[in-house]
DNA sequence: AGTTGGCAGTCGGTAGGATCGAGTGCCAAT
DNA sequence: ATTGGCACTCGATCCTACCGACTGCCAACT
C-alpha cells in the first residue's frame, strides 16, 4: 500500500513520536536509520503521507504526528513484535513460579503484563460453560439460605446464594446435591440447564429448580475481569481531565468485558482510538490476546495504554502471556 | 480549645475552602452565616489562627487555607456528620437489595460508597478468623494436584490448590475431608491448627498436614480488599502527578489493608494528610469506620478523597454504611 | 478594650507584545 | 528525482504592565 521510502519514513515517525510525545519534524526523520534522504525529501512525502491520512500537522509549523490510520499501518505492515531478554525473563519467571489459585494467578497476571509494557493491563478470567464440574454441593447457611458450591476442573469455584421458600434441613440438602452431582459431575456446567432430570421427591425437585436458575444467571456472564495499573493512565496523559475518563470506563467491568470481546470478535489483536468504539479511548489504543485452554477460546488478556504506545512490547508481550496463560491453565 | 468565634471562623474558612477549593479571604469569612462581626476582626482572629497553626497562607497576600492541624480540629470539634435525604435513600435501597454473595455485596458496597460520596471506596472484607466452618471437601483436580474447599458461615467460600507428594485417588481425598471435617465444621478456621488429631491411618495424615499448611496461609493475610472510585482521584486534584501516586497506593492490596488496620487500630475515624503516614497521601485524608459482625470487628470500610473533603458527609456515609454492612453480615 | 472602616502595600494571575526557533512549502540548482 | 536554500508561519517563552483580591496596621468609634 506504501512505497518502501513512504513506509520508513511512517516508520521512523511513529517510534520517535512513540518515545518523544513531540511532533517530529523532517529533519529529525532524515537522521532516523532507515531513512537515508535529505530533509527536504522527506519534506515531499510526509506531505504526501498526510494528504493519504497516514499522518496530521497540529499546526501548520510544527512537525507531524501519526493519525489513526497511520498507526493502523504501523502496527499491520511495519511492528514486529519484540520482547527484550529481561522481559522475557520476567515472563518466564512468573509462569515457572506456583500460584495459589486460578483468580490469584489472573490478578497477578495482570501485575505481570504492567510491569512488561507499564500500561493498564485486563485480563478476561476463562469462561465456564466449557468448565468441567468435578464436585456440587450444597451448604445451608441459615434456615432459608443454602450455598450453592461448584468447583470446576480448571481449580475455580463458584458459588450462589440460593433463597428457599421453606426450611430445608442437612439430608435435604445433601440428597438435592447428590440429584445434581449425578448430572453434573464430569460435565460442563452448561449440561445442567438441559440433562437434570426430575427425582421422584417433590422436595428435592424444588430446590433443584431454584438451583438451576442460579446456575443459568453464573454460566452467562460469569467471566471475571481483572484490572490492573490504572495508575499508568495518569503517566500516559497530562490532561487530568482525560485520565479521569478513562479510569472510569476501567472501573466499569461490564463494559470492559464487553470491549474486550468486541474487539476480538472483530479479529482484531490492536484497536486503536475511536476503533475501540468507546468515546473516552478515544486517545488509548487496545491490544489483546485471546488464550486457548484444550484448544478452545475462553478469554483474553489485553493491555490499555495511549495510542502512543510501544506497540512492538506490547504486542509480544500479550502475545507471549496469553499463550503461557493458556498452556499453563491447560494443564489443570 | 479555640473560643466561640475563632471556632466559628476556622468552620468557616473550612467549609468553604472545601467548596471552592480556593484561599478563602476575611471578607467571604465575615459574610458567612455563623460570623457577625467584621472583616477586620476576622482578619485579627485569622492572623491569630495562623500563627495557632490551624490556617496557612499560600503567599503573602492571599486568603487563608486550613491546615491538617485546622482540619483536625473541624472534624474532632465542628464537624457534624450528616446525610442529605437522597443518600440515605440509597443507603436504604442499596440494603433492602439483596446481593449474590458475600464477595460481590462487598464490592457493590464500594459502589455504594463512591456514589455517597464521590471519592474513592475502600472495604476490607470480614477477617476469617473468626467465621464457622460449615462444610469442608477435599477435590481432586489432576493426578497431583487436589482443590481444598471450605465454605464459612459467613456464605464466603475459602479455597487452596493443594500439590500433593503422591497420587491420591478421590477415595482418600474423601477420607481426609471426612477427616479434617470433624475437627473443622462448627468451629472457626483457627481452631483447625490446634484441633485436629492424628486419625490412625499415615496416608490420611499425611494430606492432612499439607492442608493445614495452607489453612495457615489462609487464615492470617486472608482478608479481601475491595476499591473502587479510583477516578474520582482525578476529579480531586489537578496535578497529574499526584493522581499517579495516590492511583500506585490503591493498587497495593497489601498496602492499602495495613492502612486501614493503622488507622483504625490508632482509635482514628480520620487520618488527615500525613497522620495516614504515607508520603503521597499528604494530600489525601481517608475517613473510616469498622464494622462488627456479631459484635466482634471483622472488617473496615471507608472512603479516600483529597484533604479538602466534604467531612461532615465523608463521615456520615462511612457511619451507617459500616453499620449497615455489620447488620446484614450477622444476619448471615 | 474590643471592634471597625480605611488605607497603603503585597503578590499571584492575566493580557498584550516582542522574540525565538523548530518546522514547513516552494523553488531553483544539481 | 533529489537536494540545499530561503522566506514564512506559528506555538512557546519571556517580559511588562496591570488588575484585583488579599493582608496588616492604624486611627476612630462604641
Amino acid at each position: 500500500m506504501l512505497d518502501e521510502r513512504k513506509a520508513s519514513i511512517l516508520r521512523a515517525v511513529v517510534e520517535e513520536y512513540i518515545q518523544t510525545a513531540q511532533p517530529v519534524g523532517s529533519g529529525h526523520v532524515a537522521d532516523a536509520p532507515g531513512v537515508s534522504v535529505s530533509s527536504a525529501t522527506v519534506r515531499n512525502e510526509m506531505a504526501a503521507l498526510e494528504a493519504d491520512g497516514f499522518l496530521a500537522q497540529p499546526h501548520t509549523s510544527a512537525g507531524r504526528i501519526p493519525t489513526e490510520k497511520g498507526y493502523r499501518y504501523f502496527v499491520d505492515a511495519l511492528a514486529e513484535p519484540s520482547l527484550d531478554r529481561f522481559a522475557a525473563q520476567q515472563v518466564r519467571a512468573f509462569f515457572d513460579h506456583a500460584h495459589a489459585g486460578i483468580e490469584q494467578m489472573l490478578a497477578d497476571t495482570t501485575r505481570l503484563l504492567t510491569g512488561l509494557t507499564n500500561h493498564a493491563a485486563v485480563v478476561v478470567g476463562p469462561t465456564h460453560d466449557a468448565a468441567v464440574v468435578r464436585s456440587v454441593q450444597l451448604v445451608s447457611l441459615a434456615p432459608r439460605v443454602a450455598l450453592f458450591v461448584a468447583v470446576l476442573g480448571n481449580g475455580s469455584v463458584e458459588k450462589r446464594t440460593i433463597e428457599l421458600d421453606h426450611d430445608a434441613d442437612d439430608l435435604l440438602l445433601a440428597d438435592v446435591a447428590a440429584h445434581i452431582s449425578l448430572a453434573l459431575v464430569g460435565n460442563p456446567l452448561e449440561a445442567a440447564l438441559a440433562g437434570i432430570g426430575t427425582s421422584g421427591r417433590s422436595e428435592i425437585d424444588a430446590v433443584t429448580s431454584l438451583v438451576l436458575d442460579e446456575i443459568v444467571t453464573t454460566v452467562d456472564g460469569g467471566e471475571q475481569v481483572f484490572v490492573h495499573g490504572s495508575s499508568r493512565m495518569a503517566e500516559a496523559f497530562d490532561a487530568v481531565e482525560t485520565v479521569r475518563s478513562v479510569l472510569t470506563i476501567l472501573e466499569q467491568q461490564l463494559v470492559v468485558v464487553a470491549l474486550l470481546r468486541d474487539v476480538v470478535d472483530r479479529g482484531l489483536n490492536v484497536a486503536i482510538g475511536t476503533e475501540t468504539g468507546m468515546q473516552p479511548l478515544a486517545d488509548c489504543a487496545l491490544v489483546v490476546a485471546p488464550y486457548t485452554v484444550d484448544g478452545e477460546q475462553v478469554g483474553t488478556v489485553g493491555v490499555l495504554g495511549p495510542t502512543r504506545m510501544n506497540y512492538p512490547q506490547a504486542l509480544a508481550a500479550v502475545a507471549v502471556v496469553g499463550q503461557r496463560l493458556g498452556h499453563r491453565l491447560s494443564e489443570g
